[in-house]
RNA sequence: UGGCCUAUAGUAUAAUGGUAGUACGACAGAUUUUGGUUCUGUUUGUCUAGGUUCGAAUCCUGGUAGGCCAACCA
């Protein structure tokens, strides 16, 4: 009798460690965490990742998710961000406890810097940008205390309040913390905690002229909300020592901040930034362009929720510089839709065969299975005929050895119907392949098989008088390179030129044509595909989600 | 030439002082009415030099490599 090994995998990551740590410390009844995004752009494959550990830690563990906008630069933020934000994460399959706004806490936020003022922590300095920048020395070499360092209190709060009162003008004054301006940490040579921005924000409105920087309001709205695990990316890790700063010298609740790597995605870019340069120059057609990395890209491309929170899963928490492979994206895109999509034929690129002892005007329906793989097996009918449309490159003239398609004198299966031989090639004047006279074997029908003939190869067809048209949008990785952002010269250089492959007519079973937004197909040998919004009444849109692995490409470009 | 973070197979991630494992990829084979799926097998790894220890991927020290920090961005 040998001993089955059921040892619990923990395979915790290191934020998982921490969490049960501090739970069986009894630090913590439950845990809160907060996802964060700044409303300036849409979410992409990375936010995902953080979205599925802030989310999925509080399903694992007791406590709750807040979505909170990082609202405090009123140029930047708009309200279309926020709300393809929300859809974005409802989409992924999260629901947050309570959505929050940093700007919600604008008038604490000014009581809290009322309260340094009033320690001798915060002081108003009337220097420039650039005289703030001069002065705030280099990582070699410490920084100069500003002149204005030593006001007093009352003056200060004096100052800060006309600041407020909207008394002087963009840029002439910022409230600073006084902490050390000869600090080896650069940020905490006095940060600035305030600016003056006479701007309008998207839920304020007018009411503010000075708004927070994000280290003045992210650890305070942390602490408001009693977040227990605020998570955020590795750069911030120099913003932790005033993160906790703030929180001791205010004497709010301590949250603490933990940080991990960002995911990084080969043969594409996740910047905001970048992105948005892709947008506005039109490289792609918007957001959602199925080619971009974001949710809604994704989305639109045809990836389900359930094969990005598999990904996130699967590519972990970790600190350390990454560069996933998005092969592990189409991985699991491929198994996800390999289990819930609906198979159908289309050809691309047809080529016409006419089953000459097949009787003219006969059209008999033929039965399909939706998926072979679904538990309870559902079934489609297709009409089948005495001339039908296959794919160009399912036949050669001259057949290599391990060629399992069709060539002269050779059989092929066709899916769900008959095996088929090719008796004749008909050529046309210039000599090029115009059709296929082909014979069938009347006893092979799929279902009823008493030919007993085995052959190797089974092709995806098309009835000509049935076949319904509809274009399809095909789509390959949107960069050249990589990482485009470490190359020489700008990232937009190494644009993939060829990331979108239109064809414009194809020939699909008539079944298609009750295609839903939501439905997933495999068109067999082909690929996944979903319709796109752009699809019409009198026109059918389908863009590839991934293709089918095909190991017969493979073989043909090692021969 | 300051401070901080990181280093395990091609990629990502485990091993928490005690047999270096998993997934993806790649390669080979079996099955297959999708050259898909499924199944089986193979391949490749602890950055480096010391130290502590019976024993080090793990702890310590030095080195090397990569990353982050000098927006009134987040």
């Amino acid at each position: 009798m040998h001993e089955l090994k059921k040892e619990e995998e923990k395979n915790l990551n290191f934020i998982e460690e921490i969490i049960e740590a501090d739970l069986a410390a009894g630090k913590y009844q439950q845990i809160i965490t907060r996802f964060p995004p700044e409303p300036n752009g849409y979410l992409h494959i990375g936010h995902a990742s953080s979205i599925c550990l802030n989310f999925g830690l509080t399903k694992k563990y007791p406590g709750y998710t807040n979505l909170r906008f990082d609202d405090t630069n009123p140029v930047t933020e708009e309200t279309e961000f926020v709300d393809s934000i929300k859809e974005d994460i409802k989409w992924l399959g999260f629901n947050w406890k309570n959505e929050l706004y940093a700007s919600d806490y604008f008038g604490k936020l000014y009581e809290f810097a009322i309260t340094l003022i009033k320690k001798e922590l915060a002081y108003v300095d009337d220097s420039s940008s650039e005289a703030i920048a001069a002065l705030k020395g280099t990582p070699t070499e410490p920084g100069t205390n500003s002149p204005f360092r030593n006001r007093s209190v009352n003056e200060n709060l004096d100052l800060f309040a006309r600041m407020k009162q909207g008394e002087f003008p963009d840029g002439s004054r910022t409230l600073r913390a006084k902490i050390d301006m000869a600090h080896p940490n650069m940020i905490m040579r006095d940060p600035i905690l305030y600016r003056i921005k006479h701007a309008h924000h998207h839920r304020t409105g007018n009411a503010w002229c000075i708004y927070p920087m994000y280290d003045f309001a992210h650890g305070q709205s942390d602490s408001i909300e009693e977040v227990t695990h605020s998570l955020c990316t590795m750069e911030f890790i120099p913003h932790r020592e005033l993160y906790d700063w703030i929180i001791e010298k205010l004497e709010i609740y301590p949250s603490r901040q933990y940080e991990f790597a960002r995911r990084n995605l080969n043969y594409t870019v996740t910047s905001k930034r970048k992105l948005l340069q892709l947008v506005n120059d039109n490289h792609v057609t918007g957001w959602d362009d199925p080619r971009m990395p974001t949710i809604s890209g994704l989305r639109r491309r045809g990836y389900t929720p359930e094969s990005i929170r598999d990904f996130c899963d699967r590519i972990g928490i970790a600190k350390r510089e990454n560069m996933i492979d998005v092969s592990l994206l189409e991985f699991c895109i491929r198994e996800h839709l390999n289990n819930i999509a609906h198979r159908r034929m289309v050809v691309f690129d047809p080529l016409k065969i006419v089953i000459t002892n097949y009787p003219e005007g006969q059209v008999e329906m033929l039965t399909s299975e939706d998926n072979p793989e679904a538990e309870t097996v559902t079934y489609r009918e297709l009409p089948f005929s005495r001339e039908i449309f296959i794919e160009a490159d399912d036949f050669m003239e001259v057949a290599p050895k391990k060629y399992f398609r069709l060539a002269p004198g050779q059989m092929v299966r066709l899916k769900s119907a008959y095996i088929i031989k090719c008796d004749e090639v008909i050529k046309d004047a210039a000599g090029k392949i115009a059709a296929l006279h082909c014979s069938y074997i009347p006893e092979s029908r799929s279902g009823s098989d008493t030919s007993g003939i085995n052959v190797k190869g089974t092709l995806h067809w098309v009835s000509v008088a049935h076949a319904v048209s509809a274009e399809l949008r095909l789509y390959d990785r949107l960069f050249k390179v990589e990482d485009p952002s470490s190359e020489e010269g700008d990232f937009k250089d190494y644009i993939n030129p060829d990331s979108l492959q239109v064809i414009g007519r194809v020939y699909a079973e008539p079944s298609l044509l009750q295609s839903g937004f939501n439905d997933r197909y495999q068109f067999l040998r082909k690929g996944y595909f979903c319709l796109d919004r752009d699809s019409t009444a009198n026109q059918l849109v389908f863009n590839r989600t991934v293709t089918l692995k095909d190991t017969w490409a493979k073989e043909q470009k090692k021969g």
